[in-house]
DNA sequence: AATGAATGAGCTTTCATTCAT
DNA sequence: AATGAATGAAAGCTCATTCAT
């Protein structure tokens, strides 16, 4: 037990700055963000992320990696597919779009790598890329298949579409947010747009009456 | 006309300095962004930008200026009430798809706002901001009013899906584009993904029977 | 000649801060010299040498560079052959002693390079490299031919000899000159050397009876 | 003998350090050289540098201190007086010119030490300096006395000579060996330069007819 | 005696901005 | 109006050195 006391001490010292580098880097990008910024907020010698992380760049890659294992890690406990397509469908939409309103850094962080054209992100984790993406296509592919959607709905389409549903919610709400007059992170409002999405997804807008003829 | 001579020279840098400032902040962003590299896109003295626009922030603000006024003139022409809510819709969101289709430059600089929480956004455009919500809403409620939408549906909610709908194509495009397997910015797959968009907000991916189970 | 001004003022920049890299490279090494010792030295601002150089790599082998020009063109001068042999010998290497006198930066600068392997050097000179012994070379051959030179003499060896007796004389100077009695530097000082050297090379050590035993 | 486990651990870490150390401060010179590369290279703890050795200035004199120590006790048992100067003078060459041969680490530390205008060899060891000259000194004195060398050949010049022929072949090695064929470490090699330089002390280079002219 | 973690000073390099012609 | 030269502040990064166990 006592040998373990540095070491501890050390992976705190690691988990402290990538904590504070997660924060930073998704709050002002990768460009905007300032190392030193990062070794004030953490409380962490500038020199000792160097030794920790190598480079800026390689913090960066590192926070994005991390947190992409979170969702992977959150995701692999949350999607499974069951007997009712349906069921699954609104509970692996509810899910995704919770855990977008639980994680705003993550949110940004992939925000910045799509502006970025994905440059870092494609260096070290493809294979997380389209995680989600493969979940949703499973679930939505098995629905097509007991029929429960129609046939002539293309998936990519759909699972693109599912994902801007949720995150522009999370993205423009900084944005948005001055215009409504409600807290858009409150669990009232929160409820009201996963409903919004999952009705519009499902029903559409029109009207039946319209929409019969 | 000779004194033109100078000013209209000099009208033309202001345009080569904006252009280039145009191109280089969207694609890199406000902080990535380096007064040298629009100097040299521009072909003009980097002495000059500050002569015309003052300070990189102040440029900045310039560019997103204009580029929101060119959607606003876009715009003024495009969406005008017709007497079919329905044709008014599609045509509204066709105008707007293409919109962004047309403009990358745009789509990005407001994807920078957006992760600046709007910061110079705001400053100086609180005016221009929601031109488009506003088009749309008034589009929208119309059709509610003629009883074409469901009166149920939230119309902030469902201007935003249709921004994301039609937004987060273009945004994700560089992050998916290598997992689809044509070029998405084709003739093709802008229609299909339009398609699809308007599919999906009218009928919703219910089977009908399903539906009225 | 309106025009030159500005650019007789860069050029004088760059000759400002070349000056004082050669010396402080020459002083310090180039892993001791400082950029900033270069920009206080010079007068000119540090970011200025990055504009004309690029790195303090950069600067470094620009300097190199720029001695072995100077090498170069001294010696296309002094170096050419004559009827006689042994006039041409003394010649080259009184010329090649004075140049080293005179030159203490040039020195220096090689003994560093030779302790770093040539590193920088051997990048972008390598057609320099030899030119002494090239020109040592030619002249040592044409005295063999002419039977002046003991035909068993290797002419490499010899060439490094010469090398070697002048060369020295300069790199030890900081570290016997306080051994000595008098000014290693004074003109006398230097012929005495010089006459060693040409002595030694010459006619040896041996007194010419033992040498006849 | 339980007691000196400690102490004898404690000297094998001094000698390692002290091992890396030669090796890495003759290959980079005082200023190249890194403690973090000596720590590793000993595989010894970076703090107990500092425990043994007080800083990286102490550390660097201390090894001169050692290298020059070696020479002194590997000159005594070499240099010594015997009947016939000649043989004297050859011994003692020869045995000067593959100590340096042996020695690569200690020809680089003193030629580091040359360019550095012996700032720390001064400090620490100005007795030892001139060792090797002294012995020299007193040999080349002899064969004066005895009248095997010629009367008027001045013993400083001549000492330096001799250094200068022997040192500058290791000297510029690194530098020369690409231009020469053979390997210049060589047994053969090594051979042919320790003759040329006797050939070249003793008889000179000058055809002994023309010589006589 | 030994070591992993930490640090502050200082280095090279970059950037937005201004000067002088 | 236009431009090459210059600059100070600050960024990323490195190094010798010390702390704490």
């Amino acid at each position: 037990m006592s040998g373990d006391g540095r070491m501890r001490r050390s992976e705190e010292s690691r988990a402290r700055i990538l904590a504070s580098a997660t924060k930073i880097f998704a709050e002002k990008g990768p460009d905007g963000a300032r190392i030193d910024e990062i070794a004030e907020d953490s409380g962490i010698n500038k020199r000792m992320i160097y030794t920790y992380f190598g480079s800026k760049e390689d913090l960066y890659i590192e926070v994005l990696r991390r947190n992409y294992e979170n969702i992977f890690n959150s995701c692999k406990k949350a999607f499974h597919l069951e007997d009712d397509p349906k069921v699954n469908i609104v509970r692996a939409i509810r899910e995704y779009f919770y855990f977008l309103a639980r994680n705003p850094l993550f949110v940004r962080l992939t925000s910045w790598e799509a502006l970025n054209g994905g440059r870092s992100t494609g260096k070290v984790l493809p294979k997380f890329l389209d995680l989600i993406e493969l979940e949703f296509d499973a679930i939505l592919k098995d629905a097509i298949n007991q029929k429960v959607i129609r046939p002539d709905v293309d998936i990519h389409q759909l699972v693109l579409s599912v994902q801007a549903l949720c995150l522009t919610y999370f993205n423009r709400l900084e944005i948005i947010q001055p215009f409504w007059k409600k807290d858009m992170l409150s669990e009232e409002m929160l409820e009201l747009r996963l409903n919004h999405i999952l009705d519009l997804l499902f029903h559409g807008i029109f009207n039946r009456q319209e929409d019969e003829v």
